[in-house]
DNA sequence: TTGTCTCCCAGAGGGAGACAA
DNA sequence: TTGTCTCCCTCTGGGAGACAA
């Protein structure tokens, strides 16, 4: 095995499979608000920001100049630099190529959460059929039993050799000898989750993410604009090997120099570490323009997706704005961040989240009964208000492609062809476990599938179809549903037909906010 | 398990016990020349001196500010930190404790080179009845088997369990349960070493050193006068956790730094690295004095103590010096680096080490026959020869106490108990262990018992008095010795009385010298 | 005295179907 | 479909004496 000491860039396709379904990142060229505030959230000490801030407008209009995707030698787990530069009209680099986003779409891969059964030493690992069929090589099922050895490379380069075998009566799909071996070289316990990746010439990866995880640790990852990347891998006991956890942070110095690099109009870089729950703080325009059009005023019901840890899963809070944040909702100028005071429904779990982003929440009613649905007031690139005011349904970081939308008229094929994948006997089930496609797509904080018995195509080999994300998670237990819902921010969507496509094809009007938002959602891990 | 990824360092009698026979340290307010050619030997690249070193004087008489004693982290080698002033006069620190070199002394140690069956991980570690009846605490043979648990504590602060049993037929030691994962932890391989040590409260360590050790890897370990350590550790595997080479180097920039330092008298740093077969950089100002007091000339006939490696032993080489050298052997001012150049009797073992320091090698006989022993000329501390000038045994490292030379008369009560080491039944063997105090002590590049059949006191329980340091390797094989004969320095000591100590206390009449170099007897590994 | 061998037992590792959720 | 259980086999780990160097 070749040491891997050195830090490793990673495609986009691997590492963002690898880092999650909140994980999302700008794409060169992007403009987005980089909040220093947010930044300095992450700092392993809190940074003094007040000389560099202005008052009344505390973060910066950046163009995305690059992002490059880094892997933690020690733990696996992968972070990204986003190189910013606040001179938006100097920008000059190319856009991502279209093959380069081809390539992207046609990265597959499935997160599993280990569950104790597949984290027990004594083990295999239970491949769920899905996984099995759209990520691994076919089996041949005539063999008895149906057996193979797969290849599998992780982050670093490394091949693990496992054995697939499809036994037991039931048959089911299992990984025995080799699993074992991985998992006690990954420390992985139950509750970790393990992703398998399949690249558009059938190469396989393996990715870890880790339960448990808090940025804020005692290691410090030094990153400045100018100097080399820095680091502590903190992570090894002479006893134990590696440790579990591998802290990153950053330095309080790199986010006063990177405000400062800001504030001058020169680039600068950020490190972007994807983790649940952590609010992100380069944030596409579009997202914080069409956020700051929402009439956020006091006593506004509103509610907030959040990513639990362990197991991964989405549920949403409901709260209500009180009065004491920025009462000056609609005006720019001053500081957007954390301007939202929020009484949660259940303050016991969310007491460490009093004030959120606009942009972390949805308005579920205003004080003066607003209609459930979000209002936007769409901005022009100008940020003014633009004239244009409707109803509609914001879906954050949702690609086009799934359903067609970048098309006019949109198709509802695709959409047939994909939602039947939420109809199939594999969704109603409570299970903890992700399907990815690495171009954005539907996260998991997004759409969020409930009491859905959606008619069931019998063909189970759509569901390999590329240019899909979402995620079933525990929020959606079967348990009675009524037929043919889905909810969309909070929205809950009947439907009539078996076909739910029209549904979500009339939803969808706003093709230029969708597109916009799909390629630069947010960055930052929280939602 | 606590992490153990700070710099520790370590007291001086562990770190002694562990860096083994050959690794001397100066103290602090000792007298050294520091040879910036030596240090640039250890650089993992070749530093440009030619700007900084005088041609007719290019080493440095320095002052020894402080010695700190450190272990890697990775490996659990050691390695010592030396701080040195060339202004000789500035100095004030005072000289070590009377009670520092007291409990320097009463450290025991106890080395042994790993045989397959101990590396095996199949199997146990055979304890030589020394170690046990030594080292370990006693144990209860009353029981059976006799058995206890040990608790010995590595270099990182970690407490290692063993179960040591006395059993077998016929009866002998063992390190059976904890053994196993000991030497898997530690990367254990045949022919390293372990050592165990105890110190004056019977607590007790333990120690490594690896074979196969090459300083100049390609991981560097930065070191420069007035910058924090800096260390890579290098030494970590994805899949196989420690790499066994987890190589330390000094970069070429810290090398030209300390010489530039001394040639500006100022105070600066090296670090020192106690590996076999590696010449010493700073070395005893009276040892450089000494051997430069002896008329080398071409044609001398030369000999040299090499310890090996693999397994560990000294072997003594000769040669003839030629006439390629500095031909003005007796003049200070020109480069004293390697001046002496040797045609050895077996040059494929020593084809690279053509030119060789002094002060390591020994004058067996001039090309006018003179005396087998070595002259010295002492010089004063102005380094000019002392008018007093006679034949003399030269014992490097020898401390004053194993044989009471402090004390004046000198007394033979200690002699004889420490000598009775040598005669007991475990002398004659062929082994590869040391014993060793921790005080300097005769190391095995000195002490060579050749032939030594002394009549044997049967009371085994002297053989744990403190304040002894020896080796016994593959040298001092038995093979029908002639009775009562001692090598020092290539001088056969013929004893005809079965206490010896007579012969050495005649051979010691220098105490100041003897003194002087027990202190600081060489820095560097090589002899 | 101690290095190495073989023997042999206990227990971990892990591969299989049963069964239930 | 898949999580968990139990069963059971295999193999490694490692503790013991035999025996020879």
């Amino acid at each position: 095995m070749a040491l891997s000491r050195c830090i490793r860039t990673l495609d986009y396709g691997v590492w963002k499979a690898f880092a999650g379904g909140s994980a999302r990142v700008p794409t060169a060229g992007d403009l987005v608000y980089y909040f220093p505030e947010g930044h300095a959230e992450h700092a392993i000490a809190p940074p003094d920001l007040s000389s560099v801030l202005h008052r009344e407008k505390p973060f910066f209009l950046c163009r995305v100049i690059s992002v490059s995707f880094f892997v933690h030698p020690g733990s696996d787990e992968v972070y990204a630099r986003i190189s910013l530069d606040p001179n938006v009209n100097a920008f000059n680099a190319s856009p991502t190529r279209p093959e380069e986003r081809a390539e992207r779409e046609s990265f597959m891969s499935f997160s599993k959460v280990l569950t104790p059964s597949d984290a027990n030493n004594g083990g295999g690992f239970s491949v769920p059929r899905f996984c099995a069929d759209s990520i691994f090589p076919k089996l041949d099922y005539k063999a008895d039993p149906p057996v193979q050895s797969i290849s599998v490379q992780d982050v670093h380069g490394n091949i693990w050799e496992f054995r697939h075998v499809y036994r037991g009566t039931p048959r089911r799909h299992l990984l025995t000898t080799g699993w074992s071996r991985f998992v006690s070289n990954k420390k992985l316990v139950a509750g970790d989750s393990v992703v398998f990746c399949r690249n558009p010439t059938g190469k396989l990866f393996v990715g870890i993410r880790r339960i448990g995880r808090h940025c804020c640790g005692s290691i410090n990852f030094n990153f400045s604009p100018g100097t080399k990347l820095r680091y502590n891998n903190g992570f090894f006991d002479e006893q134990e090997g590696f440790l579990r956890n591998s802290n990153f942070g950053i330095s309080s110095e790199s986010v006063v120099e990177a405000a400062k690099s800001a504030k001058i109009c020169r680039p600068f870089e950020v490190l972007y570490f994807p983790k649940v729950s952590w609010p992100e703080f380069v944030v596409a325009k579009d997202l914080v323009e069409a956020a700051m059009a929402v009439p956020w005023g006091p006593g506004a019901r509103v509610k907030m997706a959040v990513e639990t840890e362990e197991p991964l899963r989405t549920a949403w809070y409901h709260g209500t704005i009180c009065c004491n944040g920025n009462e000056e909702f609609d005006r720019w100028g001053k500081s957007l961040w954390r301007m939202l005071q929020v009484n949660w429904d259940e303050p016991e779990v969310l007491q460490n989240i009093k004030a959120v982003n606009p942009w972390q929440v949805e308005l579920v009613s205003s004080p003066s009964s607003y209609p459930v649905m979000k209002r936007l007031k769409l901005m022009d690139t100008n940020g003014l208000p633009s004239e244009r005011q409707e109803d509609m349904i914001l879906v954050t970081g949702l690609t086009s492609s799934p359903f067609n939308l970048n098309e006019s008229p949109i198709g509802t094929q695709g959409a047939r062809h994909n939602l039947s994948i939420f109809s199939t006997n594999f969704v109603p089930e409570s299970t903890k476990q992700t399907y990815t496609n690495n171009a954005g797509g539907i996260n998991a904080w997004n759409l969020v599938t409930t009491r859905s018995t959606f008619s069931t195509p019998e063909d189970g080999s759509n569901v390999d179809q590329p240019g899909m994300e979402f995620c079933i998670t525990d929020a959606c237990k079967p348990t009675k549903l009524s037929k043919g819902t889905i909810q969309l921010f909070g929205k809950i969507i009947h439907s009539t037909e078996t076909n739910v496509s029209t549904d979500f094809s009339l939803s969808f009007p706003h093709k230029l906010l969708l597109e916009s938002q799909s390629r630069l959602p947010a960055v930052g891990a929280c939602k």
